[in-house]
RNA sequence: GGGCGGGUAGCUCAGUUGGUUAGAGCGCAUGCUUUACACGCAUGAUGUCACAGGUUCGAAUCCUGUUCCGCCCACCA
């Protein structure tokens, strides 16, 4: 039951209890419905690993406003909820945590330690819902998953083994990514490129004769233990007479041979690189070109093997790195160091930097995958808004590389294959294996490795609608609507589940790709916990609600580009919901006589003006709406709602309103409930609880908002002449407000206004906009004249269209006192007034100050000698005349 | 090395296909306890539209170059 309205909006208690009512009733609850048009969304599923942020308030409020509003417009409106289990991410956390304990995973054993993470899990995940539901957030509870649930298991299971009986996974010995710290492979987007200003080493490996020999360039000193070459560019004169030759490898005292390989730049360094095949992805290819061995100096720890030689095994590489160096300078074979600024790869995750190494590992072919995909945004079933994203999409995909899925973790969908110990066969199904279909054998053992977190994630649309099942949901809302995410997981993300979409289920998993920014902070820098500059969004909910939280988010959305988070928007957000809350409740203050279904009578101008101007909103709102115009639209309906209905609707309403003329008040009263109720439900896919709040207090038996339709646009409510008139009315409120405003009038102070009509027309629009102009003015009489009728025609000078205006002060006696104060003032504010460095005096003020002209939009106080006489003219004329 | 985005008021940003005097919010100044709201009302001040050329009757907007900032991609040791 809604209780009364309090002066000041209280989101506090209405938030809570305005999702309650939504629960109860089920407003959220989206059914397979032939009846009506599927719209479909699928949250991008927050990871476990923590709570949500500001990054996560902006995606789920971008969601919930498109889900809201295809809801109104009468869709059947699906919002998926879900969470992801975040793999590495969230093993990581696990393992910090036990690292506090002075524990590793490998000292509870694999079961206990996921036994852990999913308590973990469980910990994240209350927290994660909670705060959906504190933004409002109008998901499907009753559909949500979780990557690692049975469901989606068997789905990740089914494109796993379909994928690997097409040929497209495969097992194998390649060059990856591998964090030492993490000890998985990973993949190439799972490494974090920076530059870092390191080293250039010149390193002396002389001929086995004793000759010169030559000088590589390394920035990697440690690796030379594993080198089992070098290269030069074919032709390079220097080098020439070395190539088919050896070298002698220094420290390893080893012969290695001189080969020549197009890939070498003569230009970089001294025109000879070391080759290490088995710790550097070219080394490796050159390696290949030539036949020649890998040997591996750094194991899986980052510490050196025994093939490095006894004086550096178990030693860490850059501690090796340091002796390398050491010894070879004791040598005499380092010829010199140069600072050399490159890119180094780190572990995205623990920030660790990564090894090139050669390890066998699960891939995904990604060429005939990425080819779909390509197609598929190319000829447009997939548009991305804003539509530069594309090219990015379409960059990494013509450039793809296969696809590192195994992860040698605990934490994800272990990966569906067995071995066989007694005949080898590689047995990977959809019902775990008993025997060795080829052996009999019962030994089977099962790959120890999980899938890469993003495999799961990659099938996040169709798995969350039931596949592998052809389920009723999966045949009605897939393929989903439009999937919303920063441009940080367009590759990690997107482009899989576009892939996979295609491959698995022969169709797109969405038909628009709505891309936004990123949050940043003040300064600019990109939010995270671990800079500390994360904000809190429950917290800002507390403070400010969600609403304002949400708009204030919808009005700093540009198109793609990253958002700078300021508590200022958040303020002007809190107070538009403010503002909202007291014009509904100051509605509802005078709605007694109010008829709903009353046809209202006749319309004055406001009345017409107001309509106008709500169906103009309506319109910008609906059509910004639909070209993911967000932030305009919020400001749109931001503009509206305050400065026209508030500013001008509201006061003018009041004449009526406090008036004694029955039919007018009902007519307005009626109107008000009309424009209220269709404000509040356009604005309530963007500030949803308190439109609801306020809806129910309005209309108690109409049920939820978030049921009722979209305002739709009525274009035989659009009146040019309406806002034409009105415009011009606002023009003379402005300009006798400035006097006021410049004269420093108490607003209690009621003025006489001459209008003076510059022609016939003139003269009937003045009329209309009278009582206007006089109540919001503060002017007492209104004086609609001709020109003829205070000076002759000329006087005035060439008066076409405008009308021009003479301003003085209520009655002789207030004359005398509003003059003094007015002088003094003039005084303080000397030469203020119109520009005038004069000083004024007394007779000077009383001729000059309560005179002004409009022209056209503009007013000014006249000052000009020669309109000063005319002006004293036109007062004498006009004083005449009362 | 390649690509993308941006530089507009003190701050955060709008500015659609070129078009009179470049806008908003916040902040600032002044005045208001006006019976919805001080989370309010009214009024006001503030710009070398990064820089330099060019196209045009007319450029914040289109073209060229320069510069600064941010981001993404990339195996030059």
């Amino acid at each position: 039951m809604p209780e009364p309205m309090d002066k000041a909006y209280d989101p506090q208690q209405i938030e809570k209890q305005t999702y309650d009512y939504w629960m109860a009733q089920g407003v959220f609850e989206a059914e397979v419905n032939p009846a009506k048009a599927p719209y479909c969304i699928v949250i991008p599923p927050p990871n476990v690993t923590g709570v949500l942020h500001m990054g996560h308030a902006l995606d789920e409020t971008i969601q919930d406003l498109l889900i809201r509003w295809h809801r109104m417009c009468g869709d059947e409106a699906l919002w998926i909820p879900g969470t992801d289990h975040a793999g590495i991410a969230t093993q990581n956390v696990m393992e910090k945590r036990l690292a506090e304990e002075d524990l590793t995973r490998h000292d509870l054993g694999r079961e206990e330690f996921t036994a852990r993470v999913w308590k973990l899990k469980d910990e994240h995940h209350a927290r994660i819902k909670e705060q959906l539901q504190r933004f409002g957030a109008s998901v499907d509870w009753r559909r949500e998953r979780f990557t690692l649930d049975e469901g989606l298991s068997r789905a990740v299971r089914e494109a796993f083994v379909t994928l690997y009986e097409q040929g497209l996974i495969y097992r194998g010995a390649r060059m990856i990514n591998w964090c030492p710290r993490c000890q998985t492979g990973l993949s190439d987007l799972e490494v974090e490129h920076e530059n870092r200003t390191g080293h250039l080493w010149y390193i002396r490996y002389p001929s086995p004769d004793g000759g010169p020999g030559l000088v590589v360039a390394t920035t990697r000193p440690e690796t030379m233990l594993g080198d089992t070459a070098v290269a030069v560019a074919p032709n390079d004169p220097r080098y020439a007479h070395l190539v088919g030759k050896t070298v002698l490898l220094p420290l390893q005292e080893r012969e290695i041979p001189v080969v020549a390989d197009e890939w070498v730049d003569p230009a970089f360094g001294t025109g000879a690189v070391k080759v290490t095949p088995a710790h550097d992805p070219n080394d490796a290819e050159i390696g290949e070109r030539h036949h020649l061995p890998a040997l591996v100096v750094i194991a899986l720890d980052g510490r050196m093997t025994a093939e490095a030689g006894a004086a550096y095994e178990g030693m860490d590489r850059y501690e090796a790195r340091a002796e390398v160096v050491a010894a070879l300078e004791e040598r005499g074979l380092l010829e010199k160091i140069e600072p050399h600024e490159h890119a180094v790869g780190q572990c995205q995750r623990c920030s660790t930097i990564v090894e090139p190494l050669v390890s066998t590992q699960w891939f995904v072919k990604m060429a005939p995958l990425a080819e779909e995909g390509l197609a598929a945004v190319a000829d447009g079933r997939i548009k991305f808004v804003p539509s530069r994203w594309e090219k990015i999409y379409r960059d990494w995909l013509e450039n793809i590389q296969d696809w590192c899925i195994s992860r040698q973790l605990w934490w994800g969908h272990e990966i569906p294959v067995w071995y066989c110990p007694d005949c080898g066969e590689q047995i990977c199904t959809r019902e775990d294996p008993t025997v060795c279909p080829k052996c009999a054998g019962s030994r089977l053992e099962r790959d120890p490795d999980v899938l890469d977190t993003w495999f799961s994630s990659g099938l996040w649309p169709i798995s969350t609608l039931g596949w592998p099942e052809e389920t009723p949901e999966l045949q009605y809302f897939y393929p989903t609507s439009c999937l919303v995410t920063g441009y940080d997981i367009i590759y990690f993300w997107v482009a899989r589940m576009i892939m996979m979409g295609l491959h698995l289920r022969h169709e797109v998993p969405f038909r628009t790709v709505f891309i936004h920014g990123l949050v940043r902070d003040e300064t600019g820098r990109k939010m995270s916990k671990s800079l500390g500059n994360a904000v809190d969004p429950l917290l800002l909910i507390d403070e400010y609600g969600a609403d304002a939280l949400r708009f204030a988010l919808l009005q700093l959305i540009t198109h793609g580009q990253d958002l700078t988070y300021t508590p200022d928007r958040l303020v002007g957000a809190r107070n538009f919901c403010n503002k909202l809350w007291n014009a509904s409740r100051f509605v509802m203050m005078n709605l007694e006589d109010a008829a709903p279904d009353c046809p209202c009578g006749e319309l004055d101008l406001a009345d017409r003006w107001i309509l106008s101007r709500h169906q103009r909103a309506l319109q910008t709102v609906n059509e910004e709406l639909g070209r993911y115009n967000l932030a305009q639209a919020a400001d749109a309906l931001y503009e509206y709602v305050w400065g026209e209905f508030c500013d001008w609707y509201v006061e003018i309403a009041k004449i009526a309103l406090y008036g004694e003329d029955v039919a007018r008040k009902q007519t307005v009263q009626t109107l008000l409930r009309q424009l209220l109720s269709e404000i509040l439900a356009t604005l309530h896919p963007l500030t949803p609880f308190i439109t609801e709040a306020i809806w129910q207090r309005l209309a108690p038996e109409g049920g939820s908002l978030a049921r009722q339709s979209y305002p739709q646009v009525d274009p035989t409510q659009i009146s040019t002449e309406a806002e034409d008139l009105m415009a011009e009315a606002q023009v003379f409120i402005g300009a006798i407000r400035t006097l006021r405003s410049d004269l420093g009038m108490s607003p209690q102070t009621r003025v006489e206004v001459s209008l003076l009509a510059g022609s016939e027309e003139q003269r009937l629009r003045l009329l209309a906009q009278e009582t206007i102009i006089r109540s919001l003015a503060g002017v007492a009489n209104l004086h609609v004249l001709d020109l003829d009728e205070v000076a002759p025609p000329g006087t005035l000078g060439r008066v076409a269209a405008g009308a021009r205006v003479l301003l003085h002060v209520g009655d002789a006696v207030d004359i005398e006192k509003e003059v003094a104060r007015l002088v003094k003032r003039a005084q303080e504010l000397e030469g203020k007034i119109s520009g005038s460095r004069r000083k004024l005096d007394n007779a000077d003020f009383v001729s000059r100050a309560p005179a002004a002209v409009i022209e056209g939009e503009r007013v000014r106080l006249v000052d000009a000698e020669a309109d000063l006489v005319r002006l004293q003219e036109q007062i004498q004329a006009m004083e005449s005349l009362r």
